[in-house]
Order: structure tokens, then C-alpha cells, then sequence
DNA sequence: CATAAACCTTCCCATTGTTGTAAGGTCAAG
DNA sequence: CTTGACCTTACAACAATGGGAAGGTTTATG
């Protein structure tokens, strides 16, 4: 199987796949005699392994551990698990802030009346240089 | 004010103002005959307002019409609340792209027994190449 | 005054993950 | 045998930030 048809298969770009084995997440796969890679099944299946683990929002470096418990026969559930877990932990800590960010903006864009005038709450809150106005920014200061 | 004291009066760190002013986020500032950069309450005030506005997760495009806005006395605030709303919508989405995947991988970590045993529905999940199995990954397929 | 510490300057490199592009080699079909 | 669709490597770019080198300046201290 070509690169190209790999990518395909696996919904990994070819880019990625020639990144992904050029810093060693993937091993070097085989060539052909011109220097063509050639994925078989099992390198198409690691590839999907990939792909799903990086829909989940794993990094490089998560995935490469994933992928050394995944082809570890003998590693125990409870590693993977708390690979996994600690994981959640990080999109966990991602929502809250976005939450927060969210919040905050919302909370200015409430008191922003948004017509022709240029008198702006969104803007001032922003601009905010002593602890009074921005106060209004603190989510919550806890 | 040297570019060290602006640093610590607005949170944005040295490194970072002289790369906004490269990129024309910030309007170069003055500068002493030996090329220390000057900065004054008025500059200060503006990184203030960058700082905020980053803290929010505006990128530097979107910090740069919320600056002309906001330096720009005859605005409609309806234009300010555009922009702040457009960046909610985009904070929703980043929000529930990264609650989707932390529902999914839950639900494989609760389906993980985590002991010793090497059986993993975790990785199991990750490595599934049929429609039935990789089902377990979707989420909401609506 | 001399010297050292603490600044400042520019310039380049690394990061993470991905895409684009350029210059070239290969393969399959017509 | 040419054309087009593939493949190869290598390099640059993106966003936003940090790190460091090499060198100039200012300030504080002996």
C-alpha cells in the first residue's frame, strides 16, 4: 500500500505519516526498491490507533505512550487507565478555562447595549487599569 | 519607562512587547539616542488592554481590531459586541469539541477495569477498525 | 574613575502539529 | 515516449512564546 492509500485508509495525512515516523512515533516502514514506502495492514492499523487517539485530543508525546501500551501484550489495564485519566484531567483543566474566559465575556457583552453608540462596557472593562473596573474581569478569585 | 518596567506594569513580558510591536500589533514606541525603547502611561495602557484581552483568548488578529476599536472614539459599540460575541461562539465551539472528547474517553475509562489483567476496552476503543466497535467512540452522531 | 551587575538591543533557534511548496524521481496509462 | 499522477526529501511558514548568544548601556559600588 502506497502512502497515499494509507492516508486514506487511516485518515492521517501523508504529511503527518512521514512526520509522525521522522520523529519516531511510528517506526520506519518498509520501502520498495526506488524508496516508496509500503504500509502493510498492521502499519495502517497503528495508524488508526493514531488518528482515534489524536481525535481525543492526545498529544505526540501521549500517543507514543498509548501506542507502547498498546503493543505491550503484558501491560496491565490500570496503566492505560490512568494514562487515559490523567488525560481528562487535562481537557478538564482546558474546559475550566475556557469556561471562565467564556463567562467573563459574556458577563461584558451583557452590558454592552451594542448599538450606535460608542460608549462601550466590553471595551472598557478591557481597559480596565485599576482593581475596581477590573474586578469585573474575575471570574471568580477564588 | 524602560521595556522591563512596562513588562511588569502590564504582565506581558519583555520578549513578547518587542515581538508585538514587530508585528505591528503595538505601534513602535519611542526610543533614547542609544535605542532603549521608552515606554509611557499611554503605551502601558494599551498593553494592559492586550494583556486582558489575551487573558480572555483573543488571538492577536482579533486583539488587533478590538485595539482599533477600542482607540477609535466614534465606534459603535454594536461593532465591539459583534466581535466579542463572535469570539463566545468560538469559545462554545472549542468548549464543546473538548467536552465530546472527554465524555468519550470517560466512557472507555469506565468500561476499564484497571488492574493488573492486560485487557484494555481503552485501548480496545482506540485500535478498533470496524464500524461496530469504533461506534463505542462516537459520542452523540447526530 | 573603574569595574561589575543589571539592564537593554537585535538575531536566531526551539517548541507543537500541520500545511505548503519546490525540485526531483517513479510508475502506469495511453 | 510522453503525460499525469503519484512518490521522495528538504525547507519554510503559521501562532505565540521562551531561550540564548553577542554585544551595547546604564547604574551602583568599591
Amino acid at each position: 500500500m502506497n502512502i497515499g492509500q494509507a492516508a486514506k485508509a487511516s485518515g492521517i495525512s501523508g504529511k503527518m505519516i512521514r512526520y509522525y515516523e521522522s520523529i519516531g512515533l511510528i517506526s520506519p516502514v518498509k520501502r520498495t526498491e526506488s524508496g516508496y514506502r509500503i504500509f502493510s495492514e498492521k502499519d495502517v492499523h497503528a495508524l488508526r490507533f493514531i488518528s482515534r487517539a489524536r481525535d481525543l485530543g492526545f498529544s505526540v508525546e501521549q500517543m507514543g505512550n498509548l501506542l507502547a501500551l498498546w503493543q505491550d501484550r503484558h501491560r496491565a489495564s490500570a496503566d492505560v487507565k490512568a494514562v487515559a485519566q490523567a488525560h481528562i484531567g487535562e481537557l478538564d483543566l482546558k474546559i475550566k478555562k475556557l469556561q471562565d474566559m467564556r463567562q467573563t465575556l459574556e458577563h461584558l457583552v451583557d452590558h454592552c447595549h451594542g448599538d450606535e453608540r460608542p460608549d462601550c462596557p466590553i471595551l472598557s472593562g478591557l481597559a480596565a487599569d485599576n482593581v475596581e473596573e477590573s474586578a469585573e474581569l474575575d471570574v471568580e478569585t477564588s
